[in-house]
DNA sequence: CCATGTTAGACAGTGAAGGTATCCAATGAC
DNA sequence: GTCATTGGATACCTTCACTGTCTAACATGG
């Protein structure tokens, strides 16, 4: 297909489909002459993909080409290299790597028993949260952290079960590309919901 | 204290506090003459929650704005009005109210027996990020969602724990704004974590 | 083989967001 | 009285994510 077919398949308008080409998030057409190049399926794909990781996640371009290279050139031992490539969601880049709260993640993970690697971006991305919420008064020490964890296990049990199904190591990178980084925005949805509902229940306000 | 003093103890330039000033994410200072005014604890106070919600997590001013809005306005009752305010999180605004993922949420609702109100934002998130999902060739049922769900609802329980202790209903309303909003950057990178050591412990790649 | 439309590629322009800089007259501190 | 600081207003700047426009080279139907 050429490029105005990507265009109306995707929605995504020629002009904005020419400035990703530019910028790398999408890979350039089989050339078939100096005015013309085929697009297949997997540019829909890849479109479809970067909208959706831009638009719902809110991810910039540049995060989003990382995101992406990521994906492209590593297709085993997924969740570690998803790990490290996606701290770079928060607009977090300059992380004091020796705070306190950075100690406090580290024997965190201790005592859970994980197996995460030591420059994982989460790490700091927790660490950097804590130092916020600490700086406004409510510092969370280990012992209110560790529940969360517990329920972070189980949820990556859940995430991880329906990755155990898939065989093509491409479509598992992406799939898991996907539970990772837009699932997310569901999952905190689920928690307001539940908060809410948490909070009727317990001040008895019914109200329906 | 003067507005020098404000931006010494905050970190943040005088310039960018009377932006905030002017965006009315600040109250204005006590006026105390004409090239005069006297801030205080509360500024300070106020001033890094700004910094906490716009930095780490990311708001926009706007969004911010809304968010305080509520928080002033809104002492008792707290859940359920942040729940309503901070839809606006995602750069979510046109939204289907009609789509098919819109009424399976309210089928997940309905399931899970939660008491949420009807027009919570966090219906429409979930469903639009469902609705990207399945565009994308990964549907998620509600069969899928479920478990989720209810690791959603332990998690509110530990949230709603952590408010019981606090009386002042004011300060009630703002340590639920920061747990709800400020917390979910360190749940995702809990999550991270945790799917980064399920995924090593599944496929057995020790590393250390 | 010609008229018309499409395309790739380059590059400048746009609009919103989030500040930043400058100016001013009025002060307050010394 | 002198001089740095302040509040308030306004103009400006930078980044980001596109968008519009132009050009020369094609493709295609007649």
């Amino acid at each position: 297909m050429r490029i105005s077919e990507l265009s109306r398949l995707s929605g995504v308008s020629v002009t904005t489909i020419k400035y990703y080409l530019r910028e790398g998030l999408l890979p350039a057409g089989r050339q078939l002459s100096a005015t013309q190049a085929e697009y297949d399926g997997n540019h829909l794909r890849r479109l479809r993909l970067v909208r959706a990781l831009t638009g719902v996640r809110g991810l910039s371009v540049s995060t989003t080409r990382e995101v992406l290279g990521a994906l492209a050139e590593h297709t085993g031992d997924t969740h570690r290299l998803l790990g490290l490539t996606l701290g770079s969601i928060g607009p977090t880049e300059e992380s004091a790597e020796d705070s306190p709260e950075r100690a406090e993640v580290d024997a965190l993970v201790e005592e859970l028993d994980w197996d995460v690697h030591k420059s994982a971006p989460a790490r700091a991305t927790l660490a950097e949260t804590l130092g916020s919420l600490r700086g406004l008064g409510v510092p969370l020490d280990r012992g209110a952290l560790v529940p969360y964890a517990r329920l972070a296990e189980r949820t990556a049990v859940l995430d991880l079960d329906q990755l155990d199904a898939i065989d093509d190591p491409l479509e598992l990178a992406e799939r898991a590309l996907l539970l990772t980084v837009l699932l997310e925005p569901a999952l905190m949805a689920l928690r307001r919901m539940a908060q809410e509902n948490e909070s009727a229940r317990r001040h008895g306000d019914v109200h329906r």
